[in-house]
RNA sequence: UGGCCUAUGGUGUAACUGGCAACACGUCUGGUUUUGGUCCAGAAGAGUCUAGGUUCGAGCCCUAGUAGGCCAACCA
């Protein structure tokens, strides 16, 4: 019922055109192209959620296509984690296809391109022909195979076929232009002589297509009509349309519909890398325990760490599709964890850094299990039991013998509450020779009406389990550490990346299977590792609860506090000439009685400027009349209180007359 | 002979030409709370890169400039 429009990304809008302009809906059809060269990651959630998204928009189909024409790289171990990551993501895949699987299909396709005229076999070195291409700025020139026959190209590629030749011998290239403007129709390379076993075809083919030849005749063959990509393919376009146009001329009837690549901006996340190279190398050089580190920004990764498919799909939804290049904060991806998490882990209680708590009015060989609510976001999670003795541990920062009255936890004299159980008053402390509180005394009362401002979590000692708690911090330092010219992205790697803690959980932990996600109260989400078993609990620290309090502290600590308070106070008395201009920025666009409204404000305020603060924005564009006409406005109020006109003044104000707005003449003639 | 793409609060994405440029994250206030979480209420923050032009009216159209990105692998 209700219309609130959702605004279609560009990609949308080309497709309700093609729509509009007489394709059939059945016609649409999608494809994600990964080369199984390694593992995915959060940038391809991006182009996963952007093709299988407008699979399931349009309910169109969407093929898992991979891209693998260069046996040098891929291997069939990166094949099933990409199936896996796509599969868990909660993706449906079409058909499960591969570019090899049209390897015969494109050597047909490139004889009758070599009958044609339109390619040729090269036999010169790879330098020789870097050289004759030229270079962004400088035309190619022809290389001197350029002019085969066509008899001999059909001889030369069957052999390379065969395998009489080495790599690097000869090559097939289409025959374009070599002095076109976009280096990719230069002459471009399509297939090569490469030696290796695949993981597909086995040794069947000694000669392997390019990208360019191979992409967008896969696309014709399985018919997509929107082949999505990122930016940087943008100049592969034309080529992706040259060698289309010329199968198109060979199988029309085959294949009917063309396809068409659009490309928009891949996905950066702040403090991160999203090369597959550079993940690749981490790996290998045992940074990271493997490509399903919790600290990678890999899908495997994120998943190890306890992030969830709906976060994951609720943020690349968030961040949206443009053509712009972009640094997404991971500020964003966190609350997506968490908006997802709050609504659906369980509550429990694990005490990370502890201090012994002990109530010294409750007896000794008492024990007492109290209700727990698993979740207060969801009803139906029901309830657990927690066991509370005499002697607990808390979290050491949950207690200071001194501390002002900001401090809501537990202080010598003051009272909390326990999580689920009794509020309790720190009595005294005891302390080891170098002057650490060891533990904790307190005295307990039962009612538990009373109104405190603090709440701790807690478990109690004697039921505690251990547990190993995996804290991470960002694996590196810099904002893009992958963007420095000159340093290299390992100089920015945090050596504290990875924190392992002794955790004390409550028992009811014990149970937990791998992957299981919680909330530790008061801490953050946390999930387990693929590490436990026989006896050995390990949870991974998927993210922090949003933390107002930390923000706070160091504030309170230091004595410059009534220093930071100061301008962030002053901060809303905004300096007078500011206020006028952010008026004036308005002015012609409101109605007149509010207009009169910001004229007695814009002179109110003119009373506390000065005429050096004003001068400057006499070199206001001419276009921003409204910043012009407060000015004259605070300029009349200037001259009323004394100020003497000087030749700024009359330019200024003569070029005011002059301009078109009325308003603005107006003003300016009230005052000259 | 260089070509192509992009430019809107701190970040990301919107805006049918027409009301004060909207939404989300982040930031800041206040309220609720047995999590300093959640939730609720509110605030600050943008002269839409610059200069011209077209138009009654431009973030949007045109021109020029500026800035950033991509393109010279037998990688994808």
């Amino acid at each position: 019922m209700s219309s609130d429009i959702k605004s279609l990304n560009f990609l949308e809008q080309i497709i309700e055109e093609d729509l509009a302009n007489g394709m059939p809906k059945e016609n649409l059809r999608f494809r994600f192209p990964p080369e199984p060269n390694g593992y995915l990651h959060i940038g391809h959630t991006k182009a996963i959620g952007i093709s299988f998204g407008l699979g399931e928009k349009y309910n169109a189909p969407v093929n898992l296509r991979f891209d693998d024409t260069n046996p040098a790289k891929e291997e069939q171990e990166y094949v099933d984690a990409i199936k896996e990551d796509v599969a868990w993501l909660g993706y449906k895949w079409d058909k499960e296809v591969y570019s090899s699987d049209y390897f015969q299909q494109l050597y047909d396709w490139a004889v009758q391109l070599i009958k044609d005229g339109k390619a040729y076999v090269d036999s010169q070195s790879s330098e020789a022909m870097a050289e004759q291409k030229g270079t962004p700025t400088q035309p190619g020139i022809n290389g001197p195979y350029r002019n085969r026959t066509v008899e001999e190209n059909l001889d030369l590629f069957e052999r390379m076929k065969a395998g009489e030749f080495n790599e690097g011998d000869h090559i097939l290239r289409a025959k374009i232009d070599m002095q076109h403007p976009n280096m990719l129709m230069r002459d471009p390379i399509m297939y090569r002589i490469l030696k290796k076993h695949h993981h597909r075809t086995g040794d069947a083919w000694c000669i392997y297509p390019m990208y360019d030849w191979t992409h967008g005749e896969s696309d014709y063959i399985e018919q997509i009509s929107h082949s999505l990509c990122s930016l940087e393919f943008k100049p592969h376009r034309e080529l992706y349309n040259w060698f289309k146009n010329q199968v198109y001329n060979y199988s029309e009837e085959e294949y009917p519909l063309l396809p068409k690549q659009r490309e928009f901006a891949r996905l950066n996340l702040s403090y991160t890398i999203m090369s597959k190279r550079k993940l690749l190398q981490l790996v290998n050089n045992k940074i990271v325990a493997g490509w399903d580190d919790p600290r990678m920004p890999t899908i495997s990764g994120l998943r190890r760490r306890g992030y969830t498919p709906n976060a994951l799909r609720k943020f690349v939804e968030t961040v949206g599709v443009a053509k712009r290049d972009n640094v997404i904060d991971v500020s964003l991806l966190e609350f997506c964890i968490r908006e997802d998490l709050n609504k659906t882990a369980p509550r429990v209680m694990a005490v990370l850094d502890p201090v012994k708590l002990v109530i010294t009015n409750y007896p000794e060989d008492k024990v007492e299990w109290m209700d727990a609510e698993n979740n207060q976001e969801d009803e139906s999670a029901g309830y657990r039991k927690v066991p509370f003795s005499r002697e607990l541990y808390i979290e050491k920062s949950d207690f200071k013998e001194e501390a002002g009255s900001k401090f809501f936890r537990l202080k010598l004299g003051g009272e909390v509450r326990l999580k689920n159980a009794y509020i309790i008053k720190a009595e005294h402390v005891v302390k080891d020779a170098n002057g650490e509180v060891t533990e904790i005394h307190c005295t307990y009362s039962e009612d538990t009406s009373k109104k405190v401002k603090g709440t701790l979590h807690w478990v109690s000692i004697q039921h505690a389990v251990k547990a190993e708690v995996r804290e991470y911090d960002r694996l590196f330092m810099d904002e893009a550490p992958d963007s420095h010219q000159d340093k290299d992205f390992m100089d920015f790697l945090n050596p504290n990346s990875l924190r392992l803690i002794d955790a004390y959980v409550e028992p009811s932990l014990v149970e937990a299977n791998v992957g299981d996600r919680f909330q530790f109260q008061r801490l953050g989400y946390f999930c387990v590792d693929k590490d436990s078993g026989n006896n050995k609990l390990v949870f991974n620290k998927t993210v922090g609860l949003r933390d107002t309090w930390s923000k706070q502290k160091p504030v309170e600590n230091t004595q410059n506090r009534a220093e930071n308070k100061k301008p962030q106070q002053n901060q809303p008395k905004r300096k007078a000439i500011d206020v006028i201009q952010q008026l004036g920025k308005k002015y012609t666009n409101l109605p007149e009685q509010k207009q009169l409204k910001i004229k007695e404000e814009i002179k109110q305020l003119a009373n506390d400027i000065s005429y050096e603060e004003l001068q400057p924005l006499f070199n206001t564009a001419v276009k921003k009349v409204g910043t012009r006409i407060a000015v004259v406005i605070s300029l009349g109020v200037l001259l009323d209180s004394g100020l003497t006109k000087d030749e700024n003044i009359d330019a200024f104000l003569s070029k005011a007359i002059e301009d078109k707005n009325e308003l603005l003449v107006a003003e300016a003639k009230a005052i000259i």
